[in-house]
DNA sequence: CCCCCCCC
C-alpha cells in the first residue's frame, strides 16, 4: 500500500495564496474520481476537461486537470484509485473560491483500493473552498462537491490575499484566467503573431490583429483592435515571453480557434505589456495533434494541430481568388502519419514560395484549417504555425516509425467521402464492379453517391460530343449564335467565336457488366487527347477522319471516379453516372497495387 | 468589433 502525503489536501485547502507556490511539488495522492465536466462544444477532446478529486487518505479535495495531461485519461494512465505523485501544481482564487491545477504527475501505482476513510477538510474562515469549474459558460461555480461521504460545501467569503510573486506581481497560470476574475498578470511566451488585418463590413471598419499566448498551463489567444493596434503591436515579438494584465477576458469562439481555452484576451488600451527576460518556465510551443485518420471528425472550418512526414512537395502553383480577382501562390504538401492516412496540405503565399524541407521530413503544424474538398483537406491561415522537424517527442516517434516501418506502408487517403468530387490520387477503396454499381443501386438513394471503376470505352455516342461554350474562364455556358457572334446570356457578351466543350456519353464495360457514363470536358481530352475545337473542326472538315477517330477511342480502358445520382427526365426516373475524373491506367502502378493486395491481411 | 485566408 502507498504512503500518501497527509495534510497535503488540508493545506491545499487552507494555505494562503502567497505560500501555495511552496507546497506545488512532490505529494503523494491518491486520485478518488475523474469526472470530465460539461464539455462546452460537441465532440471534440480537445476541449474536455476534468475534475479530480485527490485524497492524502485523510482529506479530499478537488482540482482539475491541467488539458495538456487529458492524455493520461484517454490513454488509460490514471483512474479511480491510481496514486500519484503531484510533481507540479497551481492554485488559482477566483473571486471567493481557488482552484488547484494539477499540472504534472507521475503515476506510483494503480491497482490500489481506497486508502483511508477521507472526509472534506473542515472549512476555514480564512481558506476559501476549492472552486468547481463546471464549464465555461457557468457563471457562477457551483457551491457543492461530490464526495462518498455525501457533505457538501458552502462557499466562504473571500479574504483579499495580496498579490504575491514577482515584483508584487500575482502570476497566474493561463488555464486558470476566467472572466470572475481581475488584478492578474499572465506570463506568457508569444507563440505566433498575425499581420494587421484590416475589415470592413456592415458593422464598421478597423483594423485588428492577434496573438497566441502560452505558459506552462496553458494558452489563449489575444486580439488587439484600432488603436491597441498602434499601441502594443510593435510591442509583441514571436518567441518573447511577457508578463500582461488588465486585458479583458471574454469567451472564446471555438470555430476560430483550436487553443485549448475557453476564453480569449481582448488586449484594451490600458493592457499593460512587459517584456520578461526570464523566460525558462516558459515552454516554446504546444501542440494538440489529432491523427490524420481522424480529421473526418472534425467539422469543416475547424483548426487542428497536426504532424506528419512531408511524403509529397507538390510544384509551386498559383490560383485566382474569385472573391479578390488576385493571383495567390500556392503549394499542396501531402503529409502521413501513423494513422497511415495520408492528407493533402496547401501553403500559401510566401511559404508555399518558399517551402524547404528535405524529402520526408516530419513537419508540425498548429492551427491549420480542416476543408472538405474531396473528403479532407488541410490549408494554413494566417495564425498558423509550421514547424519543420520540430524538437519534440512525437516528432521523434513519427521519425522512428516511418523509417523503420512507415516506409512501406500504404496510406488511406481522405478523397472518398460524399461531399465531392474525387480529387488527386485514384481512391482505389471506393473501386466497383459495374455488375456491383447497378446491383447496389448506387445513386439510388436521393444523395449522390461516389465510386471508382477500372472499364473500357466500347462505344461513344458521336452525334454530338461537344456544345459551343462561352470563352470565359470559370462560365462554361452554352453560347447562341447570333449569325455576327456568339452571345453568352450569362455573361452579356458576344464573341467572335465560341469554345467548344466536351458533353459526351459513352458505354463502357468491364468483365460483369457495361453502363453509360456522362463525361465532360476533362473526359474528352483524356479520350480524345485533343481539344473539343480541334475535334470540332475535324467533324466539320472530314467525317471519315473524325469516325476514325471515334473508332480509335473506343477499346481503350481508364480509371473513373464517378458520382452516382437519380435524375428525372420525361416522366422516367433513372440513375447516371457522372465522370468527375478519369485517368490513363498506369500499369506500374496497377502493379504495385496488386502486389499490395497481395501483401494485405486478408490475401494471407 | 475579427473569424477573410483564396483554386480544384
Amino acid at each position: 500500500m502507498s504512503q500518501l502525503s497527509s495534510g497535503i489536501c488540508r493545506r491545499l485547502n487552507e494555505a494562503p495564496q502567497e505560500e501555495i507556490d511552496q507546497l506545488a511539488s512532490g505529494h503523494t495522492v491518491q486520485l478518488l474520481s475523474i469526472k470530465k465536466v460539461a464539455p462546452t462544444s460537441s465532440s471534440t477532446t480537445a476541449t474536455d476537461r476534468f475534475r479530480i478529486i485527490i485524497s492524502d487518505g485523510v482529506h479530499f479535495v478537488q482540482a482539475m486537470l491541467a488539458t495538456q495531461l487529458n492524455d493520461l485519461v484517454a490513454n488509460g494512465d490514471i483512474n479511480k484509485n491510481t496514486v500519484v505523485v503531484i510533481d507540479k501544481l497551481a492554485c488559482n482564487f477566483v473571486q471567493d473560491k481557488r482552484l488547484i491545477i494539477i499540472l504534472d504527475l507521475h503515476v506510483v501505482s494503480r491497482d490500489e483500493e481506497k486508502i483511508g476513510a477521507p472526509t472534506a477538510p473542515p472549512s476555514t474562515q480564512d481558506a476559501p473552498a476549492p472552486a468547481v469549474v463546471e464549464a465555461a459558460s457557468s457563471s457562477v461555480a457551483s457551491p457543492a462537491i461530490s464526495s462518498s461521504t455525501g457533505q457538501t460545501k458552502q462557499p466562504q467569503p473571500q479574504p483579499r490575499t495580496g498579490p504575491s510573486g514577482r515584483g508584487g506581481r500575482s502570476v497566474y497560470p493561463i488555464e486558470g484566467l476566467s472572466p470572475y476574475q481581475n488584478n492578474w498578470t499572465i506570463k506568457a511566451r508569444v507563440t505566433q503573431k498575425s499581420e494587421i488585418r484590416t475589415w470592413s463590413n456592415q458593422r464598421g471598419e478597423g483594423k485588428l490583429f492577434n496573438v497566441t499566448l502560452m505558459d506552462e498551463s496553458g494558452e489563449i489567444r489575444g486580439t488587439g483592435f484600432n488603436a491597441v493596434v498602434d499601441e502594443l503591436y510593435e510591442k509583441f515579438e514571436e518567441g518573447k515571453v511577457y508578463y500582461i494584465s488588465k486585458a479583458r477576458v471574454n469567451l472564446a469562439k471555438k470555430k476560430f480557434s483550436n487553443l485549448q481555452n475557453d476564453y480569449e484576451l481582448s488586449l484594451e488600451k490600458n493592457t499593460e505589456v512587459e517584456e520578461c527576460l526570464e523566460t525558462t518556465s516558459v515552454p516554446m510551443m504546444k501542440y494538440n495533434f489529432v491523427e490524420l485518420s481522424s480529421l473526418e471528425k472534425l467539422e469543416k472550418d475547424n483548426t487542428c494541430d497536426v504532424i506528419g512526414v512531408v511524403k509529397e512537395v507538390g510544384p509551386l502553383g498559383e490560383i485566382t481568388s474569385k472573391a479578390t480577382n488576385r493571383t495567390i501562390p500556392k503549394r499542396d504538401l501531402t503529409i502521413v502519419d501513423m494513422s497511415q492516412y495520408s492528407v493533402r496540405l496547401t501553403l500559401w503565399g510566401k511559404q508555399a514560395e518558399q517551402f524547404a524541407a528535405d524529402d520526408l521530413s516530419v513537419v508540425a503544424f498548429k492551427g491549420v484549417k480542416v476543408g472538405d474538398f474531396g473528403g479532407r483537406t488541410l490549408s494554413m491561415v494566417s495564425s498558423s504555425i509550421m514547424s519543420i522537424s520540430p524538437d519534440i517527442e512525437e516528432a521523434h516517434l513519427l521519425r522512428g516509425w516511418y523509417d523503420g516501418i512507415g516506409t512501406e506502408k500504404n496510406f488511406q487517403s481522405h478523397t472518398s467521402g460524399s461531399s465531392g468530387a474525387s480529387f488527386g490520387g485514384f481512391n482505389r477503396n471506393e473501386m466497383r464492379h459495374l455488375s456491383d454499381v447497378k446491383e447496389s443501386q448506387l445513386g439510388m438513394s436521393d444523395k449522390a453517391e461516389f465510386f471508382s471503376t477500372r472499364a473500357t470505352i466500347m462505344h461513344i455516342k458521336s452525334e454530338s460530343i461537344s456544345y459551343p461554350a462561352c470563352p470565359t474562364q470559370g462560365c462554361n455556358k452554352k453560347v447562341v449564335d447570333l449569325g455576327s457572334g456568339w452571345k453568352c446570356e450569362k455573361c452579356d457578351k458576344t464573341f467572335e467565336r465560341p469554345e467548344h466543350r466536351y458533353i459526351m456519353s459513352m458505354a463502357v464495360a468491364d468483365w460483369s457488366g457495361q453502363a453509360w457514363l456522362q463525361g465532360f470536358n476533362e473526359a474528352g481530352l483524356a479520350v480524345f487527347g485533343k481539344t473539343a475545337d480541334e475535334v470540332h473542326e475535324i467533324k466539320e472538315r472530314n467525317e471519315a477522319e473524325y469516325n476514325a477517330l471515334m473508332a480509335q477511342a473506343s477499346g481503350v480502358t481508364f480509371n473513373f471516379s464517378c458520382r452516382a445520382k437519380q435524375d428525372t427526365y420525361n416522366d422516367q426516373t433513372r440513375v447516371r453516372y457522372g465522370i468527375s475524373r478519369i485517368t490513363s491506367l498506369d500499369y506500374r502502378e496497377e502493379a504495385k497495387h496488386l502486389v499490395d493486395l497481395l501483401k494485405s491481411p486478408w490475401a494471407q
